[in-house]
DNA sequence: TTAGGGTTAG
């Protein structure tokens, strides 16, 4: 599974012909008047059940429409006799699921328990899945219990429930050991989604070599692959940036008689946008369609994304428009790229009216919507104008989450509004808002920014004694923030301590520190530096050249100037602006420079 | 009647 840069086939106007859809339209427009939105997901409706008595309980389940409705069946059910059966109980223990009353569930499972309500592998399966989505997989475990005490059997849901459990409380290596367990010990047999559940909570942490072994190996055993198990590959190769091994796991399952559905064709045209690769966009979209498979919301959506993160907001309205008018409605996550788009784009009135129409179409906006506007009007340091907006958030009841706070932090200090900034962040705390590591690094670097050295130091001595300092990226901060705030002893001494904490430079932190000596006119310092890194392994990149070359320029030494130029070119990294314009300016003064720089020469162009 | 996959913000 390499990891080889593809190479597809460019068209400058490759998003206007995508607009144009030319075979989508025409298979689209023929589908949509026989194929409504809503006809998408295919599940029969319950109310065509014929017997009599499965009617009135399920009509009971339909009059449910919150929190109090659930209570007052289930005390109703509780008195009648004979009892219901343990189905409708789980039945209306899962209606409370899916209103997020997890803690309830339980409460009342207790109650049943009381009561002596028998009990069945369905119930217990509902109340590990709240535990579980309470994030607390170890009550979860504490109910295998009860399968004991009750003579109930487990099943593959049981244990895939608290694998699940285990993912999302982070605890990957649990997971892992208790599906290798459960499979090595004949527990019970894992089915495709046990295997889904595996391989989606490693591929978001990372783990996509993991999962591709783990494909192959379904392949050879009984249970094979599914769509969805494909779907899961196809989205973190795409994730990873291996397109062409994405494209090429698409052509295998369509090979192997596994049918690709609307969620293969948008993780891979989420994969091809986010490449700028409009013209096999369309060849997807083409491809998706002839095999009768439509566009939804969330496809859209994606290619709104894309084409917003290019610049080209206003195509991506054509494109909103365009689903508009094929009955596929527009949600929050639509409206909010596009706003993104106009932000992006520094057009802040623009995109505020693409908010206010989403309000108008009766769309709320959620806590992504105020951070995008937020974020803009800071990036505009327009600080008054997203402080208006953080206000907004709790009168319209929402809370700010922990972006919210982050992008206002960024914001105040990027205008040097350091007082202001340290009052919102202890905001922030007594509100309840725990930092997180954005936060740290955005403090640190606005301090420093901003002078506040101390400030800056003592804040990253406080992350040292609470041990949330083993991160790389950290120190990189405060070696960059004291050498540009002329303490580079200090910042020098941090480096060498890294090794003694466990923590080893890498290339940013090597040109952090080269920089540093280049800032002070130590030219030989940070040649040393450049050979040290070379010695240690660690191999300079352009940034570092172009930094250290920054250096000899600025400091008229042409020998030396002249020898690193040829080393640059000679490893053909290209020179940044701040690089070009001093090139620039030495080559006014010594013309006998420009030989060196092939770019320079159009004849000699490759 | 219980468990799995795709889109947005720092």
């Amino acid at each position: 599974m390499a990891r080889v840069a593809i190479r597809y086939p460019r068209n400058g106007n490759t998003f206007i012909s995508f607009l144009a859809f030319p075979r989508c339209n025409a298979e689209f427009s023929h589908s949509a008047s026989v194929i409504t939105p809503r006809d998408y997901s295919s599940s029969p409706s319950n109310t065509s059940i014929s017997i009599k008595g499965k009617l009135r309980v399920s009509n009971r389940f339909e009059n449910v429409k919150c929190f109090d409705d659930a209570v007052s069946v289930f005390r109703q059910m509780v008195r009648e006799q004979p009892l219901p059966s343990p189905v409708s109980f789980s039945k209306l223990l899962k209606i409370m699921v899916n209103m997020k009353h997890y803690s309830d569930v339980v409460s009342l499972f207790g109650e049943m328990q009381k009561l002596g309500i028998p009990t069945n592998e369905f119930i217990l399966s509902i109340v590990i899945n709240s535990y579980c989505l309470m994030h607390r997989a170890d009550l979860g475990f504490s109910v295998l219990a009860i399968f004991f005490k009750t003579g109930i059997p487990f099943n593959v849901v049981t244990f895939n429930t608290l694998i699940g459990g285990l993912f999302a409380e982070n605890k990957v290596k649990d997971a892992v050991h208790l599906f290798k367990k459960l499979t090595r010990e004949n527990i019970c047999e894992p089915n495709e989604v046990m295997y889904a559940t595996v391989m989606n909570g490693l591929s978001k942490r990372g783990h996509t070599g993991k999962i591709f072994s783990l494909l192959r190996l379904m392949e050879q055993g009984s249970t094979k692959p599914d769509t969805c198990i494909y779907n899961i590959v196809i989205d973190a190769l795409c994730k990873d940036r291996m397109l062409d091994d994405a494209i090429n796991l698409l052509n295998e399952m369509k090979q192997k008689g596994v049918p690709p559905d609307i969620i293969t064709y948008s993780s891979l045209i989420d994969g091809l946008c986010k490449f700028g690769q409009w013209e096999y966009v369309r060849t997807m979209f083409d491809e998706m369609v002839n095999l009768n498979i439509y566009p939804t919301v969330y496809t859209f959506s994606i290619v709104i994304n894309g084409l917003c993160k290019e610049g080209k907001a206003e195509d991506a309205e054509e494109i909103m428009r365009h689903m508009i008018r094929k009955g596929v409605e527009p949600t929050v996550v639509t409206y909010n790229a596009i706003v993104d788009g106009y932000r992006l784009r520094g057009q802040m009135d623009r995109a505020r009216r693409i908010f206010d129409s989403m309000i108008d179409k009766s769309i709320e906006p959620n806590i992504i919507s105020y951070n995008t506007l937020i974020n803009g009007y800071c990036k505009k340091k327009k600080l008054d104008e997203a402080m208006q907006l953080f206000l907004e958030i709790s009168r319209k009841g929402f809370k700010p989450d922990i972006f919210t706070y982050n992008i206002i932090l960024q914001g105040l200090l990027g205008v040097g509004r350091s007082d202001t900034a340290q009052k919102f962040f202890a905001d922030m705390l007594s509100a309840g808002q725990r930092p997180d590591f954005c936060t740290h690094s955005i403090l640190l670097v606005g301090y420093f920014k901003n002078g506040l050295v101390e400030e800056a130091m003592s804040l990253f001595h406080k992350l040292e004694r609470e041990g949330e300092d083993n991160d790389i990226e950290l120190y990189n901060i405060v070696i960059d923030g004291l050498c540009k705030n002329g303490k580079l002893d200090k910042a020098y001494a941090i480096f060498e301590k890294l090794s003694l904490i466990g923590l080893h430079p890498n290339v940013i932190v090597y040109t952090t520190m080269i920089n540093g000596f280049c800032l002070e006119g130590l030219l030989d310092e940070a040649k040393d530096m450049l050979r040290k890194m070379e010695d240690d392994g660690c191999l300079p990149d352009n940034v570092t050249y172009n930094v250290i070359m920054q250096g000899f320029l600025r400091s008229n030494r042409i020998g030396e100037t002249r020898a690193f130029l040829k080393e640059m070119t000679g490893k053909t990294f290209p020179f940044d602006t701040t690089t070009t314009e001093l090139l620039i300016d030495v080559i006014a003064k010594d013309p006998s420079l420009l030989d060196m720089i092939p770019e320079f020469h159009p004849e000699k162009k490759k």
